[in-house]
DNA sequence: ATTTATTTTTAGACTTATCTAAATATTATT
DNA sequence: AATAATATTTAGATAAGTCTAAAAATAAAT
């Protein structure tokens, strides 16, 4: 049984490492937590006396196999809730996280299965991120979300990840339906949102984050 | 925003003095809450320099009205999520206590709201126990529960709480349907459960306080 | 290869909530 | 009313998690 701060920082540990393997800097933990340096060092070092992470003073951190399935498991909790709050409370995407974020800390395996088994077990979040299941195995999309596309490629919309009708409406209405070809034209840092052209309208979009990572798409070669 | 060891403390303020008006003893608390009496002194000023208690050295403890009002908040919380653990994920009334004990603490007055919405705002938990409603008020059962006849009284059952088919199911099976002239003969410590005769079928059962509380009866005269 | 800049770690302090053991107040008993 | 018993509070310690400021290690720059 790991404590709240332990869960949130293996948690942050598992998104920093995966998106650079060879393993998460100190400050760059600190920044991303919203902590100091010598905060992340004290824990680092807690971590490591319970072998949920290989870490070696000066030089970086990883998560361990045992720290990884930890961290899988509080990233199930978070977006099963996620999807329950948009699901089962009509919550809006953009209101859930915070809430999800103090339930996914609920220990009780029983609970969120049966969360789950009540979602009828979702391999997605209404971010389109995927859901681990019990045993931490998740499928990544087999698709490319718009989000993952670098700028100046073209590509061709081929589904979506949400299919409500109020996400349905809100792409028809500014143009990227299934089927039209289109090309991201420049990221914004500040929120990940995309500037989008639409060749067959003459028109251009700007595309939020959450709205990119539900929209599915094939690279035009 | 309070901590979590204060909203327990607020918790337990709460049910202690609503039995004993006049105020709540250090050690009672302390055993209550199985912690010790220094550690509850430390929590009572603590909450009193806040506003939420009344307390004087050796004098005792109340509630605030503001503590009151906080109190009924958490008490809400977990006798809703009581109710929709039960009620939509299908656990039993005697497994959900741990769990609710824990998403009571969660802060979010909209969920809270939504749950109580999506539950139909229910009037009483699955085990008799009143809901207080957003304002913290709520009404007390209109009959006596079967809980709270003394030994040697003589009740007919007048209704129940719970109306799911598994309590009807169960107290068809031994006997203490709508109607019935019962008698409670002994009431036990432990676990507050009560030896009820049934004169009309010549037979004693045993009833657990769950059981108790979801039973509604009228006084013989 | 030194010096400089940056990053990381240590040392020591603070907060919340808890505890033990000693001190003090209250209540009960003779 | 004095003493004994009990209840409550204080004093000081501990653990988790955080912080600031100083020290040490690593990386970058001349």
């Amino acid at each position: 049984m790991n404590t709240l701060a332990e869960e949130n920082y293996l948690k942050a540990l598992y998104h920093l490492t995966m998106q650079t393997p060879e393993g998460a800097y100190t400050n760059y933990i600190a920044a991303y937590l919203q902590t100091k340096a010598s905060s992340v060092t004290d824990m680092l070092k807690k971590l490591s006396s319970k072998k949920l992470v290989h870490y070696k003073k000066y030089q970086g951190v990883t998560l361990s196999k045992k720290g990884k399935q930890k961290a899988l498991q509080v990233i199930r909790k978070h977006r099963l809730w996620e999807y329950f709050l948009v699901e089962k409370l009509n919550f809006r995407w953009d209101e859930v996280h915070e809430i999800a974020e103090q339930l996914e800390h609920i220990q009780s395996d029983e609970l969120i299965n049966r969360i789950d088994k009540l979602l009828g077990f979702p391999k997605y979040d209404p971010h389109g991120d995927p859901i681990p299941d019990a045993n931490g195995y998740y499928e990544e999309i087999p698709f490319l979300t718009l989000f993952a596309i670098p700028v100046g490629e073209m590509v061709t919309i081929c589904g979506v990840i949400d299919s409500s009708v109020s996400f349905l409406k809100l792409i028809e209405n500014i143009g990227l339906t299934i089927g039209t070809l289109i090309k991201v034209e420049e990221i914004f840092e500040f929120d990940h949102s995309l500037k989008i052209a639409i060749p067959s309208r003459k028109t251009k979009v700007l595309v939020s984050q959450q709205i990119s990572k539900n929209v599915l798409v094939k690279i035009k070669k």
